[in-house]
DNA sequence: GCAAAAGTGTTTCTTATACACCCATGG
DNA sequence: CCATGGGTGTATAAGAAACACTTTTGC
């Protein structure tokens, strides 16, 4: 019968198996897909002199069920059967803030045994930017329950001890995530163990006020990847509109990294990453600043 | 009787509705944890006088039973229901090299539907690094079907194609993997597309020969992930044993990066990254030369 | 002696960093 | 006129890249 087959050691050809396979054999985990979304936008002028001072903000949603009701999570939901991680991430990025076309990457799976209460749940979490200007046209105004936080991100302790073949580096962060109506924070520590040549790095949360799950471990790598992606891709455009400021996209730089630049060579740095447009900024209180726009050819010369 | 808690829209406080929760609503996926090992090891001298040549090698397991019976997969199997994805990615490399102690990160996680046959499989991918001498005297001998073959990967064909927009860059790589009996081979194609602000990079396996599963294409973003971490981290060490030359470790970089380095100038990039011993390689054939170690402290100063 | 590799020095070019200066606008 | 930001130049330091040369061993 099955002439010309390859069989296994149970005489079956590969129809015959798939055809007999049992897939519950063994106790199957939940897997949700969880977005990160990151947006920078302007806070009140101080005066109609001054530029208004950008903020990263990141989107959350609260919850109306058990458990950790009532506090807050990152959006997300259970991978359906039929679809591929990534559609996942991006049907419950749209029905979110009813944008499309997003930038979204993978940022980690979580994979700890006690993450979730209600049952074995492993979440590969996304990383996703937009630029405020196009946020605010599909405003998700259904809103449910989601809201904007603004982040702040801090380191506020390190600690280096040295071993006889390495050593240990503790630090603790503070994230701050605050609205008009919430002010959410926890309190990470991240422990890096060099010995020999192997290292590694491990997260807990010390604690977590208002922040559903171990989501504010999440946060947190998200904006570590962040920074470190700025620096040496082009990532920090997805947060600009089409036309920009090189003052803007500086402060988004500045917003990001937490540090002050200087002008003449963050321009320098960031050249050849932008276009000039004939475009000039207006009624700005100071001088008008020409317009630019992201360049999307600028590594073809390296 | 419930006073004093937190209920939910159905009168539950959050104990009552773990108690009732039902995790099987939805169909689940199954999850794997799926390993890339690499390693460096020498190949034949080809005179008393010259050095050995290093080549980058790729653990792979035969499989035994349907699907891909007969074809060669990366160690890996499901995740327990009691275990976190790290450590069972931990486990399936222990029984696989009798090795504890290795380097290991997570790569990316593959989420398409389509995977496997057999049903719906996530997996999570894990980078793993081993110096050879280490795995010299940890043999192994069990070897039930696990061999170790050499890596090749070539980039043979590269196409961009300018729109409105942005741009559409095409690249073919082919990777081949080789030992005593068997070469195996794959053609991969990456298409990066770029169109405004937003870029999106897929992959693509064309052709698969003797490489189970979407292997090739874990193996492909392993290889990537090595030569971006290598340019700017100290990964390369977990390739080396305790004590090495500095052209052993030039060796190393260059077979990964696919690329000669000028030697005076490596010594440079890596001088703060090691310490010389006081012991000397002999009977070389040539000048001996001194051993050197790693320097976890090396960032210290940066 | 000589092949092969070990090991170091010099020159040049490119980037990064810090700072100083002038320009244009709206109230 | 002046606060505020727009925009550019220059000088110095640090780093990357290319090349040249000397030293040491085993056979």
């Amino acid at each position: 019968m099955n002439e010309g087959k390859i069989t296994n050691k149970n005489g079956l050809t590969e129809e015959q198996f798939l055809a007999a396979y049992n897939a519950d054999k063994y106790e199957k985990p939940s897997v949700t897909a969880d977005i990160i979304i990151f947006t920078v936008s302007d806070e009140e002028k101080e005066s109609y002199r001054k530029l208004p001072q950008k903020v990263l903000k990141v989107l959350l949603i609260k919850r109306g069920d058990h458990p950790y009701m009532g506090q807050w999570a990152l959006p997300g939901g259970f991978a359906q059967i039929d679809e591929s991680l990534e559609e996942a991430a991006a049907r419950e990025l749209k029905e979110e803030t009813s944008i499309d076309d997003l930038y979204m990457e993978q940022l980690y799976t979580w994979g700890d045994v006690a993450r979730d209460p209600r049952m074995r749940v492993i979440s590969a979490s996304y990383l996703s930017l937009a630029d405020s200007k196009t946020l605010d046209i599909k405003a998700n105004d259904d809103a449910d329950d989601a809201k904007w936080f603004t982040v702040s991100y801090k380191l506020f302790q390190e600690q280096k001890t040295v071993t006889e073949k390495g050593y240990i580096l503790t630090r603790l962060f503070k994230l701050e995530l605050q609205n008009e109506d919430d002010r959410l924070s926890a309190i990470i520590k991240t422990v890096k163990a060099v010995e020999g040549k192997v290292s590694k790095t491990e997260r807990e949360i010390l604690e977590s006020k208002g922040i559903a799950f171990d989501h504010a471990k999440i946060i947190e790598y998200g904006i570590e990847r962040l920074r470190s992606k700025i620096e040496y891709t082009d990532t920090a455009f997805n947060l600009m509109p089409e036309l920009f400021t090189l003052t803007e996209l500086q402060q988004v730089y500045e917003v990001i990294l937490d540090t002050e630049l200087l002008k003449a060579n963050f321009r320098r740095k960031i050249a050849d990453m932008v276009t000039e447009t004939n475009e000039y900024t207006k009624d700005a209180g100071h001088r008008p600043s020409k317009l630019f726009k992201f360049n999307a050819n600028w590594n073809d010369t390296k």
